[in-house]
RNA sequence: GCCGGCAUGUCGGAAUUGGCAGACGAGACAGACUCAAAAUCUGUUAUCCGCAAGGAUGUGUGGGUUCAAGUCCCACUGCCGGCACCA
């Protein structure tokens, strides 16, 4: 009788050796790689087996890469400024930073359970002020270069978090975070300029080895857009309006003009008689919740009275106000061309005005319009001197054109606003700037970083626009660096995302008190290689990121200007019926039990054996037998196999190198779920074979190998118990002789019109004569009283029979 | 509304990219071992007809291309995700 597999002993003997003896050692002469996990949020509730699949996913990338002979760097570290620390202090009365670190006691307990090669002595923790120290100094960096500035503004407000929020944070007009629905709040706010950077954030990603999806979704949120301004003198007055358009070849089907209500000229235009109508109008627009205005998509708006002249045809066109027309896109007014733009027509219609058909369709001019003509394609008809012109041409050409007669110009808009960068709450960075009445705005100087976070009575939000950093006098008032007189410090804080926009830089150089991250380690061992996490970051982290990094390669400090080379987005996990996982539905499954009751290494290959790794999943405890069951075959079939002395037969070759082209072939392709059902096909092969003649040494060491990134625990022991040196990790990946992928024999099956009917075996270089004859032979029964029509042979693959 | 993605047994899912649909696993059923249970091992398990050999049907629906379609084309339905009046 054999040892059972004792999982507790096997892992806990590992994990001891190690820690003793690490098998990822940086020995200054390979290549690196770098594997980052997104850092987690410390949170209360700990991880569930959610979390744990990104980890283990980007663990058995790790030692893939590590077994090619890489030095990976691969950290782990506490994403731990934010809400949820804060809103338990308020309740508890504990400060957010003991909380936060029994959350991170807690959770690295479970992150240790993994078994990942994280480097624990990169370690980084964004609220803490040796690291907050340069989430600070950027921000001045920032500042200094003229990317942070201020500005009072209609922003985005949560009224239960009671603070403000970038775009980037407002999902379907509600908080992000809580589900409330947004309103506005006029703010003095804290602006980071993104938009300086939207060129270069769309175009780098053309570059990237990111999943399309992840791309596309960035494309659509900075949103770039090719066409023209064009300014209408306004009827009678001296003053211009000007519109921003994409279709400049329609300027000629301009019937009317649309401002938005918020607009500042949006009152004056108003002439004497329409006065009342327009500042009602305008007030029920300003009533509007952003939910109610994004849903109701009902046209309204009313008539200022005034008119603006079309300077193609000196046409007089009404001016109208509608809240369709967005304030802070383009120019806050639009050009309407009703026959060939859906909204307009509908407005149009409503409102009985006139509509002008410029594009022909199909050739023709339609008598009577239905729906708007909206695509750039026909010949331009009723447009004085573009009659004629094909209107995809025309679109590109008619902003040079305008530009030329003098009543315009070629712009380019983004969707894309500035980023919102403060927050009215307590548990994050103070913004590192000093108010003065003499010298306004003044950066913290640098060697006075960090500004820490002072001690607070009342942590709790004031919902005035101040956070709770205003309350704290002896805080606030200080001395102006500039001139030495009184001031005041900002008491906004940073976003979440400030620490996260740059701590991958941080775990290559995480002690450095001089630097963000030297030169020479950020030369070494940065950018990211491969980025592994969910795919709810695709425009909030993932661009702040790359705009962070963009910067800090712009100012000097870094070299590239890509963060993140490839990225992978593992699917969620969910519980029954794919309902997300959370303590309030209280369907989380925490991997403490199963650890204790599978071990490590079955919960790793469990993780993945669950589906395919980039989809979601709904999590099934039971499914975990069966991967438990398949490590105690394997570890039972090395046992008994281990003191024999087995021949390599051509038949133990083959099975092993097919074994490593497809294992390998998997993990390249990160078909990881595939990957585990070809081990345990191999497993069952095996232990056939072992019944009958026994299994090489060799082949179990071999398998061994490509089990390890895996099942690292019972591989190590697998590997010392087949007489190998070393750990299995400092061993090469192995690799496949091709000679040996092809059987000697293969099946070819026979089909009858497309249905398979029997199965032949041939010597794989087989003419095609033998293979039909003997296909014939074996379908000979189901032939009687018909003709073969025609023959089809793929060779190796299949024979199809054409019979009448 | 627009743009993506997906749809396969009881369940999770596989299918070398046009070549035996249902690998691998879960579950269920039967058998072996056991006083018994657990564990383990063996077998069966898409549906329908049939005692069987065998046959027919079958990858969301309807059509098409092909010797051959889960895979390609056209139309549609359902679910999921993103954007949402961006001129």
């Amino acid at each position: 009788m054999t040892v059972p597999y004792n999982h507790r002993e096997i892992e806990e003997k590992w994990r001891k050796t190690w820690e003793e003896h690490p098998i990822n050692v940086n020995d200054g002469k390979k290549e690196k790689y770098y594997c980052l996990d997104m850092f987690p949020y410390p949170s209360g509730n700990g991880l569930h087996v959610g979390h744990w699949r990104g980890y283990v996913i980007s663990d058995v990338w790790s030692r893939y890469k590590l077994m090619h002979g890489y030095y990976v760097i691969h950290p782990m570290g506490w994403d731990a400024f934010g809400l949820p620390a804060e809103n338990y202090a308020i309740k508890h009365h504990v400060h957010p930073e003991i909380s936060t670190n029994d959350n991170i006691r807690n959770i690295k307990r479970q992150i240790k359970q993994i078994a990942a090669i994280y480097d624990w002595d990169m370690e980084v923790n964004t609220t803490d002020p040796k690291f907050y120290k340069w989430t600070q100094w950027i921000f001045v960096q920032m500042f200094k270069h003229g990317l942070a500035y201020e500005k009072k503004m209609p922003i985005n407000w949560c009224p239960s978090c009671k603070t403000g929020l970038a775009n980037e944070e407002v999902v379907n007009g509600r908080c992000e975070r809580c589900g409330s629905p947004v309103t506005k709040k006029n703010l003095r706010q804290w602006m980071l300029k993104i938009t300086a950077y939207a060129d270069r954030l769309l175009d780098g990603l053309k570059d990237l080895e990111w999943p399309e999806k992840v791309k596309k979704m960035q494309t659509d949120w900075i949103g770039r857009s090719y066409g023209a301004e064009v300014d209408f003198q306004v009827d009678g007055r001296d003053e211009k309006i000007t519109v921003y358009t994409t279709r400049p070849d329609t300027l000629y089907g301009c019937t009317f003009m649309v401002m938005a209500p918020e607009n500042p000229m949006a009152k004056d235009l108003a002439t004497e008689g329409q006065k009342e109508a327009v500042e009602k109008y305008i007030y029920e627009t300003s009533l509007k919740s952003n939910i109610d205005r994004m849903q109701d998509h009902e046209k309204t708006g009313v008539f200022t009275g005034s008119y603006a002249i079309n300077p193609m045809n000196g046409k007089k066109v009404p001016i109208y106000l509608a809240d369709y027309v967005l304030a802070d896109y383009g120019t806050g007014a639009v050009m309407c061309v009703p026959a060939h733009d859906d909204r307009d027509f509908e407005f149009a219609k409503k409102f009985g005005l006139p509509i002008i058909q410029v594009i022909a369709k199909d050739g023709k001019e339609i008598p009577d319009m239905q729906e708007a003509y909206t695509q750039a394609s026909g010949t331009m008809i009723n447009s004085g001197e573009w009659n004629g012109l094909e209107s995809s041409k025309l679109k590109k050409e008619a902003p040079e054109m305008i530009e030329k007669k003098g009543f315009g110009r070629k712009t380019t808009n983004y969707k894309l606003r500035d980023w919102v960068f403060s927050r009215q709450r307590y548990w994050g960075e103070p913004i590192p700037i000093i108010h003065c009445p003499k010298c306004g705005a003044v950066p913290v100087p640098e060697d006075q970083l960090p500004v820490l976070l002072p001690e607070v009575e009342s942590y709790e939000p004031t919902g005035t626009g101040e956070s709770p950093l205003a309350a704290i006098d002896s805080w606030v008032n200080t001395t102006c660096p500039c001139c030495g007189g009184p001031a005041k410090r900002e008491t906004n804080t940073m976003p979440q995302w400030a620490g996260s926009s740059w701590y991958f830089l941080r775990y290559v150089d995480n002690k450095n008190d001089k630097e963000l991250v030297s030169k020479e380690k950020a030369d070494k061992y940065l950018p990211v290689d491969m980025y592994v996490g969910g795919v709810e970051h695709a425009v909030l982290h993932l661009l702040y990121s790359r705009f962070y990094t963009k910067f800090l390669h712009d100012i000097g400090a870094i070299d590239f200007d890509e963060p993140f080379k490839r990225l992978f987005n593992q699917g969620m996990i969910t519980g029954k019926n794919g309902i997300k996982m959370s303590k309030s539905k209280g369907n989380v499954i925490s991997p403490d039990d199963l650890v204790e009751d599978y071990g490590c290494d079955s919960l790793r290959v469990y993780e993945l054996f669950v589906g395919p790794p980039e989809l979601d999943a709904e999590w099934d405890d039971r499914g975990i037998e069966g991967v438990y069951r398949f490590l105690t075959k394997f570890w039972r079939l090395v046992q008994e196999q281990k003191d024999r002395d087995v021949p390599e037969t051509r038949k133990l070759l083959q099975l092993r190198n097919k074994l490593i082209k497809d294992i390998t072939d998997r993990i390249e392709t990160f078909s990881l779920n595939t990957a585990i059902s070809k081990f345990m096909e191999y497993n069952n092969a095996m232990c056939n074979l072992a019944k009958d003649g026994g299994v090489d040494k060799k082949t179990l060491s071999v398998y061994t190998q490509l089990l390890a990134p895996f099942a690292p625990h019972i591989a190590e022991e697998m590997w010392q118990e087949l007489g190998n040196e070393g750990s299995v990790f400092e061993s090469t990946w192995p690799e496949y002789d091709p000679q040996y992928l092809e059987d000697d024999e293969v099946q070819i099956p026979v089909q009858l019109n497309g249905k398979a009917r029997a199965v032949i075996e041939m010597p794989k270089d087989a003419s095609k004569e033998e293979v039909l004859s003997k296909a014939k032979e074996a379908v000979s029964s189901k032939l009687d009283g018909k003709t073969i029509v025609k023959e089809i042979y793929v060779p190796g693959k299949i024979v199809n029979l054409v019979v009448k």
